[in-house]
DNA sequence: ATGAAAGGTTCATCTTGTCAACTTTTCAGG
DNA sequence: CCTGAAAAGTTGACAAGATGAACCTTTCAT
């Protein structure tokens, strides 16, 4: 990439990155806001959201959904019943293997999950600052840095 | 489906909107993974690390706080008492107006809360993906977002 | 002086989250 | 085939976060 011999253009290349990351937690805490709102708005809790959202693409295993949100399979376990006991998500043991329960999102769960989806202006209020070819160019900045990290679930 | 009259330079403005927001959603969670992780290395909850954090630049009144948190007073009220019990902050009556309580961060609590935000490596990890004048650039998009949307407190 | 309104707290209640103990199922070795 | 270890989920106890209603104290405008 770009070797850094002495860097006098750059005066201090630490002064950015601090700079970056507290607009960035300026920025989650906006997004945090604005989908616990929206989730709200449909009678969801934030978390039960985040279940529906992950089985958009097909059932997932308890123990995978654990691990894709970084916590422990009992915690799964409540949220999964509560959203259960309100018909927006099934269980269904694996025909491969009886150990695991299978949980898929109904109809209506789906269909939550889709609206809250869409509903979330989050990014439209502060991505209308910008133009077309700037959401491009943060499109790709934001891609590397996530290919960068360790890639998460989703 | 689309049938868009307009816009003939860009294909689909909506199809890039999506994909911010969704590598947005991805950010924030990593980002919110990391910043539980490094209070928990200093037995501090996410919470509580968060309250710590809006203290660094001086003494705010309860009611503040959870307007800044956007969440309920009683709610604050739980967690600078935890904060309290533990040495991290005070409360104390503010001279003007006796019904308010003006918490303040000790010695101990802010000295906690500055090796957090230091040990924050978030975006090292991510960050070191891009150049120099990549994190200038993107700094700048994350400012224009901001400045765009509702002034959080930070 | 009175009463309304504001700032905090308390209490009941729910959800999230962890950890340890437990059940069921799978699977590898003997 | 049997036995026992390991894996997937669940349960129960418990702490913290979050809300909403009721309440106390203080302020402030009549």
């Amino acid at each position: 990439m770009d070797t850094q011999p002495a860097q006098a253009a750059m005066p201090q290349p630490d002064e950015i990155t601090r700079e970056v990351v507290d607009l960035m937690a300026n920025l989650v805490a906006l997004f945090h806001r604005e989908y616990e709102e929206a989730a709200a708005a449909r009678s969801l809790t934030g978390a039960q959201a985040k279940v529906l959202a992950l089985l958009r693409r097909g059932p997932l295993p308890m123990r995978q959904i654990a691990q894709t949100l970084s916590c422990e399979p009992s915690n799964i376990t409540g949220i999964v019943d509560r959203l259960e006991a309100r018909g927006f998500v099934t269980r269904e043991a694996d025909r491969h293997d009886r150990r695991v329960k299978l949980v898929a999102a109904t109809g209506t769960g789906s269909a939550a999950s889709e609206e809250l989806r869409e509903s979330l202006n989050f990014a439209r209020e502060p991505l209308a600052s910008l133009g077309p070819e700037e959401r491009t160019v943060l499109r790709d900045l934001l891609r590397r840095m996530l290919a960068g990290a360790s890639g998460p679930g989703a």
